[in-house]
Formats: C-alpha cells, structure tokens, sequence
DNA sequence: TCTGGGGTCCTAGGACCC
DNA sequence: TCTGGGGTCCTAGGACCC
C-alpha cells in the first residue's frame, strides 16, 4: 500500500499560517516577477482564477472581489514543506518527497486501519504545521493520487481516506475525469476525448494491447496502476540531478551585453552552488536568451550557445567564465531579451573524477579550496556575502512587490506576539 | 505596462558496426 | 531488374510531472 499526502494550495496555505485572518477569504500567491498566479485557495477558484492565468489579466476580478495577493516566497515555502515532510516520516518506514507539496509514504509492513490512518496523518500534519494535507492511501501511487483528490473533493473525508475494494474503486474511477488521471497530459487527453473516453474507468476499459499501441508504456503503466498493479516504483533514494538549470524572466528586458552577463554570472553561481551541493562535477555548460514572444512589435530571437570544459569540473570560476565565454559567443545586438538561462549537463559524481595529465593540479587544488571556502562563507554569513565581480551585487534581479516575511528563515522577520 | 521555473523518461530514427 | 540481417549507441524531440 501506498500513501500520497498533499498539501492543499499550498503556497497559499503556508502564507495562511502566519496571516489566519485570511482564512475563508480569496487569496492567490504569484510566479517570478509577479507574473501568474500559481496557487489559490478554494475562495479565489470559485471566482474563476486558474492556475497560471497572468496577473494582468486577473487585476479586474482581484481587485472587484478584494483577493489577498502574495509574491512568492520561497524561503517560507520550502521551510514549510520540511516541517510537513518531518512529520510524514514518522508514519511510514520510507518516504519519498516527490514535490514541494507531495509525498509518497510506503506502507510495506504497515498493519492498521488504513482508512483511520489516513486521517490520522492528516491530522498530525494540521496540528504540528496548520498545514492542511490531503492523504490517500490505496495499492499503486496512481490510485493513492486519484484518493487524496477525494479527500478534496469530499470535506467529509476528514483529509483522509483508503480506496482499495473493487467496487469502491470502479464507482470512483467512473467519476473521475480522465484528464485528471497523474500520467495523462493535454495531448492523450485530445486523443481520448476524440474516442469517447472521458473518465478514468472508461481508460481502464480499453485493451492492454490498444493502450500500449496508442500510448506507449508510459500509457501502459498508468492503465496497470488504475487496475490495483503497482508497476511506478518508489523511489526513496535521491538520485543526483542529470542536468541542472537556473533560468529567469526579467521584470525589464535586457538590451546590452554588459547586463546580460552579469545575471548569466549569477545564473551561473546558482547552478554551480546547486551542482556542489549535490557532490558532482560537469562537463558541459550552455547559456540561452531570447526575446519576449508576447510582443508582436519588437524582432524576436532565440540564441543559444554551448561550452564544452576540458575536464569536469564543479569550480565557480570555471564555471562561471565558461558562462560567460558562451554568454558572448551566443549574443545577437538589436534584441530586448526577456529571459535567459544556464544550463549544466553531463553531470558526474565528482568522486569519479580522473586527474589529467595536461592540467596543473595544484592549480586545481587551490580553485577547489577557493570554492569552498566561498560555499563556507556562504553557510555562516548568508548568501552572496563574497561574491565574484562580474555578479554585480550577486542578486538575480526580479520584480516581487508583495512578498510576505521570512517569518522561519530570518530572525529579524520572525512574528512579534504580543 | 504586465504572460513562471525546473526536471525526467521514452521512442524514433540516424549513424555506425559486422 | 535485383540491394540482408542483426545489433549498439546516440540524439532530438515528444510527453509528462509539479
């Protein structure tokens, strides 16, 4: 058996925990530079704001129905999630934390009321983090999905609920929109639509072999897993990232060289503090740009360039010159670039790494004590304290008017009671 | 005026081998 | 005129997730 606890808009629930007298009202919390709504509470779905609608767009609802806005806030979010996580831990032998918001526990040796435990973890979550989880419990990850979306759906469930006996199982599915099913995106759902098949039970009535011809063994899998098989794994073991990117928009479209390569440096310091992070090297290094395709006035470009190091590497100069070098090589004057990114790839363990013949290891040993004595100073005095020249104050600039406090990462935003 | 960011897995098809 | 059979490795692009 398998569990899914997930976090209810969460985003907006975690900003709910230190502003409760948002509780019951419409609150939505927005991306980068203040530019899509990407978490709203029940209140503000009912007005009819959908994930990723741009703020622009929304502004007359917003403003109509006095919905509370949040930039996003990260720190805060991130924090929050951990706290959940810690608490999940606690009811399973392992745990897989499969997204900010989500978790899947492996119940393996679990012996208990399945139903009542649900409810039980949703429970604790509420109590130790004002978190509210929804936990669905059922034999394969994709059912355990389509359960803690009850949990949802029915208040009534009390944030928990076990889905397990066939009949149980068949009435839900035949409720339940294909289009919601975890592995079934937009372009399945064209072709679904178009043979008639509109809920999940409906996609378990196809044949294995129709299922496996039309959608691959992705498609085939999901099918096994609504069936009660349970074919996706669960991974608790974090696996080192195979590739590593930092990309933004900027809240002003960048028209010189000179200020492109100062956020590229710091894209690339965050991909390398990443990479570090993680114990690996890389070998590759690409930089892109490109202009914003809303604009239908402006000449529009995508230009990108790759670098390719001598040996793998993790050292922040390397890498960041690497950027830089690739930064120049790809940029086309005459544009106004919205958004640009770095891009690590061919990623290693850096245990792995092979000393060359042609390189000059002490050189190599002092870079590498260098980088680490900036990631050092990092962890005792905050982030960007020393930093590179070319990074400019070291900030990725973007646009977050209406960010709430640190309120469990910094002392000076910690909440007064009075 | 204003439109997010970061990943993985799978398959088809090309290039190459004998 | 007629153009084999079997395999590996790599990459681009599609599809999906949050």
């Amino acid at each position: 058996m398998y569990a899914l606890a997930d976090c209810n808009n969460f985003f907006v629930s975690c900003e709910r925990v230190f502003r409760p007298d948002l509780n019951g009202k419409p609150v939505i919390v927005l991306s980068n530079n203040d530019g899509c709504a990407v978490s709203r509470s029940n209140e503000a779905k009912a007005l009819g704001i959908k994930m990723g609608d741009p703020f622009f767009k929304i502004r007359p609802i917003v403003e109509r129905n006095g919905v509370a806005v949040f930039s996003s806030n990260f720190p805060l979010y991130g924090d929050m999630s951990r706290r959940v996580q810690e608490v999940l831990a606690e009811f399973a032998p392992a745990v897989e934390v499969y997204s900010i918001d989500e978790a899947f526990l492996d119940l393996s040796g679990v012996e208990v009321d399945f139903d009542a435990y649900a409810k039980k973890i949703s429970a604790e979550c509420w109590r130790r983090t004002s978190i509210p989880v929804s936990v669905g419990i059922a034999p394969s990850k994709t059912l355990a999905k389509i359960a803690s979306k009850l949990c949802k759906k029915y208040p009534a469930l009390h944030g928990g609920c076990y889905m397990y006996k066939k009949a149980d199982v068949e009435k839900v599915l035949r409720g339940f929109p294909v289009e919601d099913v975890w592995g079934i995106g937009r372009r399945s759902v064209k072709k679904l639509v178009s043979m008639g098949i509109r809920t999940a039970w409906d996609y378990t009535q196809l044949s294995p072999l129709q299922v496996q011809k039309m959608f691959h063994l992705p498609g085939y899998r999901t099918w096994r897993e609504l069936h009660g098989d349970t074919c996706i794994g669960f991974e608790d073991v974090i696996e080192p990232k195979q590739s590593i990117c930092v990309s933004r928009s900027f809240a002003h479209e960048i028209s010189a060289l000179a200020d492109l390569s100062q956020q590229v440096a710091n894209f690339a310091y965050s991909a390398a503090e990443k990479l570090r992070r993680q114990k690996s090297v890389c070998q590759e290094i690409a930089v892109f740009a490109f202009t914003n395709r809303f604009r239908d006035d402006a000449p529009q470009t995508f230009g990108s360039h790759l670098t390719v190091l001598p040996q793998p590497s993790d050292d922040y100069r390397a890498i960041i010159g690497a950027a830089l070098n690739a930064c120049q090589s790809m940029w086309r004057g005459g544009y106004a670039y919205k958004k640009a990114g770095v891009w690590l790839s061919r990623i290693g363990q850096a245990s792995d790494q092979v000393a060359s013949l042609f390189e000059d290891q002490d050189a190599l040993e002092r870079s590498e004590r260098l980088s680490r004595a900036l990631d050092d100073i990092s962890s005792a005095y905050g982030r960007g304290t020393v930093r590179f020249g070319n990074q400019g104050d070291g900030r990725i600039r973007s646009w977050s008017e209406r960010q709430s406090p640190h309120y469990t990462t910094l002392w000076s935003d910690i909440p007064k009671v009075r």
